[in-house]
RNA sequence: GCGAGGGUAGCAAAGCGGUCAAAUGCGAAAGACUCAAAAUCUUUUGGCUUAGUGCCUUCGGAGGUUCGAAUCCUCUCCCUCGCACCA
């Protein structure tokens, strides 16, 4: 223990494991493990606890899997570009480039201290044009699909940031970075139809081993829902428009109309006419917040049109409203106040009236409805569909909105197509050229990358690319004419979906991948990350996913098949990080105890999957543990004590269990258990302590390893296999026989408690009696130690034993007659 | 409102039908070592009781299933996180 200098340890380590290529990934036979940890943003000059919990579980895995005999990828790079590198940057007279470039180098430094076992030679950066040039690659193809798009929509912006938001991005109206309100402006765009997949996306959840939370925030996301569109004739025209509806059983009891306040067609309509002044008078309260609030006081406009039903007829008041969605199903509403709470609430507000045409199947109807009746019925004044259940009746008229041509089964979703662009200067530039004769050309993939200009000036005004002549100004690809480019940058979103594709050959010139590479490794088995890209990063890489396969070069579904999330680490109740102010730095942690106490107590706290608290305390348990299991090595000999050999197999046979589960905390807790019985034992054999050493590996890798050298091997342990048990040396016989050498030492404690209560006077000397058979159980040495008295051991049939008061009767099996004196 | 996950001893956190007054770590108390402290080691840590025993009250709350519940079911309260006027 005195020669243990964890620092010096450490690094011999890394070094010999850089210098053997341990953790080198091949292709080959082997079945594959692929262990994926989300990349990291590289913003930060140091590692906090929170980092190091991140990246321990999956080197964890991955050591594991090696010594499973699995040919294991693990790789790393980082997500380079973004927002934040560039206000850095800015912010510290810098450029992004050189900014960027020196964090990573920075953190690939810290990332080895801490002794993570990734093939470094698979690093990949998305601000390097050998990268991006295959995000512009994979746009082109998207155009070529018409999967990407420009279009002029209403989209968010960010005036702190300078730039659109995907919908995505926009965190209760707030922007994702940097939580000021987004705006809507109508710009012409760039976006990626990931509706397309919409379906897709829906269903191949099924199939994941996720977890539930996060499959559900997508599904909530994508928020499919099936319903019928029905088209009403506006009354004095022959104009007509459509109405998206869950509820067509309810048809009949339709007394009002509503729709989003800005709806499109409403301008027109009101243009001109005596209420356009009401209406813009109208609209100023509703502008008020360009989100829809829930808590909001539901307001109409009654817009003076009128509607005719399209089976009965009827005149039906059109009314603008702050509730309805403007960009979801068709923008307008058909009110059924009877059966919906909110058009209930919404007709008694307005004296509209009230028709009900679904009743409780004991047919009878509340005259004075205080509520909506939302719950399932019969049809009732439905014109010759009374009498149909209700949900039979969704179909039925369905159908014959169909057949009349007034209507049609639909699926809508709430997910809305990528906004991509960015109007920022450090991110990818988009391949496309603007020619005043040919339109919009995109760049012909022989002339990839179009490399983002290093030499520009940051007037923190606008992007840069925008003054930037040198790239702006270039030529048509297709008339040769004078042409401007596109000066918006991808969205980095696009660089992190297909950045562990890229892992599989990342050195690839001629393709964004080989695809056989890719087939060979994909999907990753483990997938590492955080919860907060439960709609962002993780939606993007599974569309970016389908349609890679959609164009043959992959011929997987789903490119993460398991997926776990990693807890916080808190300090002081809130998450570790630089805003915050809380952070302890792997560097300080491990700098006092070593970077091997750091992980097993991280690990140790609580299950993986949870967020932990900080304790600078917790820290000193853990590093007592590695210095016990340190001074172990003392105690190995030739000699087996089968009961050591017992608790290593039994402990060996767990931990693999918790491995495979990544319940390392579980594992860790049998450790501690196990190092402090080994503690008392006399000596350990060779062959134990080898396997516990491996076993141990994976998550104090340093450690493990300094041991297993000093053993006398030539290798490397990790490199080597996981050990093989021999479940013959397990025998639950030596737990139960601990737990009576426990009780009986409980029971000592307790009578020379007693003895003291009694008589006032500490026992000076304790005699234990037992079978003769269970002699060999109760080392009096041991006994003594653990009890702070002198005590003697003997058999119950021993003759020369001395046993004033003849307690030494008894004795039962499992449990010594005990006396004090 | 909808959905997901939680509520366990001073704290953190295992346990998820009997072996549970409940692992493990921290904290606290006592003891050993020491001139002393630190480190290290040992013990104790729900209550009452007892020469090593027995009993009682506990796992958010209330009921229920069961020979038996921290563990299963129902209802309820609280927390955390998503989604939310989506028609």
């Amino acid at each position: 223990m005195a020669d243990f200098d964890f620092k010096k340890i450490e690094q011999k380590w890394q070094k010999e494991w850089e210098k053997q290529g341990a953790f080198k990934a091949k292709e080959g036979k082997k079945d594959k493990f692929y262990c994926l940890e989300m990349f990291p943003y590289p913003s930060a000059s140091y590692l906090h606890m929170g980092h190091v919990k991140c990246y321990s579980i999956g080197d964890i895995i991955a050591r594991f899997k090696r010594m499973q005999g699995k040919n294991v990828l693990y790789p790393m790079g980082f997500d380079a570009f973004g927002l934040p590198a560039e206000n850095a940057a800015i912010k510290a007279k810098s450029h992004p480039a050189t900014y960027t470039n020196d964090a990573i180098a920075t953190i690939r430094k810290l990332m080895k201290e801490l002794g993570l076992s990734y093939d470094w030679d698979r690093e990949v950066s998305t601000h390097l044009p050998d990268y991006y040039r295959w995000n512009q690659w994979i746009f082109l193809k998207m155009l070529e699909k018409g999967i990407a798009y420009r279009k002029k929509a209403p989209v968010n912006y960010c005036k702190t940031c300078a730039t659109t938001l995907a919908n995505e991005e926009v965190i209760d109206g707030n922007c994702w970075r940097c939580d000021q309100p987004v705006s809507l402006e109508q710009l012409e765009q760039w976006f990626f139809k990931i509706t397309a997949y919409a379906d897709e996306l829906l269903s191949g959840l099924d199939t994941l081993q996720w977890n539930e939370r996060v499959k559900e925030m997508q599904r909530n996301w994508i928020g499919k829902s099936e319903g019928t569109k029905v088209t009403f004739i506006l009354e004095g025209t022959k104009q007509s428009f459509e109405v998206f509806t869950t509820r067509p059983d309810t048809l009949y009891g339709v007394t009002f109309l509503t729709c989003a306040a800005r709806h499109p067609l409403l301008g027109d309509l009101l243009k001109g006419t005596p209420q356009e002044k009401a209406y813009r008078s109208f609209l100023q309260t509703v502008s008020a917040s360009e989100k829809l609030d829930v808590t909001k006081e539901k307001e109409g406009f009654n817009t003076g049109l009128f509607a005719l039903h399209p089976l009965t007829g009827e005149r039906l008041p059109i009314f603008a409203s702050n509730f309805v969605v403007a960009d979801y199903g068709t923008g307008f509403v058909m009110g059924v106040p009877a059966h919906d709470q909110r058009d209930f609430d919404f007709a008694q507000k307005y004296a509209l009236p009230i028709k009900q045409v679904i009743c409780q199947v004991n047919g009878k109807i509340d005259k004075k409805m205080k509520e909506a009746y939302i719950g399932r019925g019969i049809l009732i004044d439905s014109d010759t569909f009374d009498g149909l259940e209700n949900e039979k009746a969704k179909k039925v008229i369905s159908a014959h909105l169909v057949k009349l041509k007034k209507g049609a089964i639909t699926t809508e979703y709430r997910l809305r197509d990528w906004l991509v662009s960015r109007q920022r200067y450090w991110g990818t530039p988009i391949p496309i050229v603007y020619c005043s004769k040919c339109g919009i050309v995109p760049v012909p993939e022989k002339q990839l990358p179009v490399q983002l200009p290093v030499d520009v000036t940051f007037t923190g005004k606008g992007n840069p690319l925008v003054t930037c002549k040198a790239f702006v100004e270039t030529s048509c690809p297709t008339c040769k004419g004078k042409a401007k480019r596109e000066t918006d940058t991808m969205a980095t979103f696009i660089d992190s979906s297909w950045y562990y594709l890229r892992y599989c050959d990342p050195d690839n010139k001629k393709a964004l991948f080989d695809s056989k590479k890719v087939a060979y490794w994909m999907p990753a088995d483990q997938y590492i990350g955080g919860m907060e890209h439960a709609v962002l990063h993780l939606l993007y890489a599974r569309f970016f996913t389908k349609f890679l396969r959609d164009c043959g070069l992959v011929t997987f579904d789903e490119p993460f098949q398991k997926l776990f999330n990693q807890g916080i680490v808190h300090k002081g109740g809130e998450r570790m990080s630089k805003s915050h102010g809380n952070t302890v730095t792997a560097e300080e942690i491990s700098a006092k105890y070593g970077i091997d106490t750091a992980r097993l107590f991280i690990m140790f706290v609580a299950s993986p999957d949870k967020a932990i608290e900080w304790d600078d305390k917790g820290i000193e348990g853990a590093f007592k543990v590695i210095k016990r299991f340190i001074a172990l090595a003392d105690k190995v000999g030739k000699v087996s004590d089968p009961i050591v050999d017992h608790k290593i197999a039994s402990f060996l046979t767990q931990l693999e269990k918790n491995y495979e589960s990544i319940e390392f905390n579980k594992g860790i807790v049998s450790f501690m258990e196990l190092v402090s019985s080994l503690s008392e034992k006399e000596s350990i054999s060779r062959a134990a302590y080898e396997s516990l050493l491996l076993g141990m590996s994976p998550i104090i890798p340093h450690v493990c390893e300094e041991l297993w050298s000093r053993l006398g091997n030539k290798t490397l342990i990790a490199t080597e296999s996981w050990p093989k048990v021999d479940t013959s040396k397990i025998n639950p016989a030596f737990d139960v026989v601990e737990q009576a050498v426990e009780k009986t030492v409980s029971d000592i404690m307790n009578v020379l408690r007693l003895v003291k209560e009694k008589t006032g006077e500490e026992g000076t000397q304790v005699y234990v009696y037992v079978l003769p058979k269970e002699v060999g159980n109760y080392a009096p040495d041991s006994l003594t130690k653990r009890v702070g008295k002198p005590i003697r051991v003997f058999a119950v049939n021993d003759p020369k034993k001395y046993d004033p008061q003849g307690k030494a009767g008894k004795a039962k099996p499992g449990k010594p007659a005990l006396f004090v004196e």
